[in-house]
DNA sequence: CTCCATCGTTTACATGCGTAATCGATTACA
DNA sequence: TGTAATCGATTACGCATGTAAACGATGGAG
């Protein structure tokens, strides 16, 4: 298979909260995460294009001109992002196990009924 | 219940090198945990010791005499440690739900054939 | 009792991150 | 066509982190 993603840098955790608003819709101009993200973390419109200008340094958006402004897009998908993160925990604190995570959340009472069930339906699926 | 663990501030990475160690074996002098944790991470003695005093002063670890020197041992339990970055990544990647975790383990064939079969086992205790 | 090795503590410094103000360019409107 | 609003870029700054040297105290060996 050819390169990898190529994901330069690592995205830091204010840097993910704006991947997620464009992973939600893309493309969108720095105006509009930054409406979008103000649901949740309260940030000035500045910080907002502070963090959009790192990720397309780290090559995790591309951005294209409309008019006097930019629309932004990401670059790597959610799934790779959310998937290497996940693997980077697992690795540290699991020793790259998949099985001591769950003993874990099971022990915290962190899974739901829901959650049991899609895994058992999951679990399924894997064996056929 | 009363005070939870009250374990001051984050962990970082590096420092969380340092409290594998001693979770592995305690008290150790910081000596002896340069040694340790050398097998993994090239770090100098001076490195290290400052590192645990970062995890002392975040009331992460606590000292014992031991005529000159001191003795290392850790105050948090590495299951409270592992439960809360557990939980924070569920939280920020996967809205708190377990089961997309999984589901992105699995489709990213980070789940071994042991594993499958030991979430299996836990799943069974789970539902008794 | 003296001196050296070894402690823990203090200080250092580059980088990344979170948060933001300012500035120069540009566009849209009057 | 001039000017106000807005855009991206540059600069800023304090704190955490990774990495380590320097320093001062102290205990053990001779």
């Amino acid at each position: 298979m050819a390169d990898k993603p190529e994901h330069g840098e690592r995205i830091s955790e204010a840097e993910h909260a704006v991947m997620e608003v464009l992973w939600e819709k893309a493309p969108q101009s720095a105006q509009d995460v930054c409406d979008q993200v103000g649901a949740l973390r309260d940030w000035s419109l500045p910080t907002v294009k502070t963090l959009l200008a790192r990720l397309v340094t780290k090559q995790a958006l591309t951005t294209e001109r409309d008019g006097k402004r930019f629309l932004y897009s990401p670059v790597i998908a959610r799934s790779d992002y959310v998937g290497t993160e996940s693997r980077r925990l697992v690795d540290r604190l699991f020793g790259g196990r998949a099985a001591p995570l769950f003993a874990q959340l099971a022990k915290a009472e962190a899974l739901s009924h829901d959650d049991i069930a899609e895994i058992e339906a999951l679990l399924k699926e894997l064996k056929s």
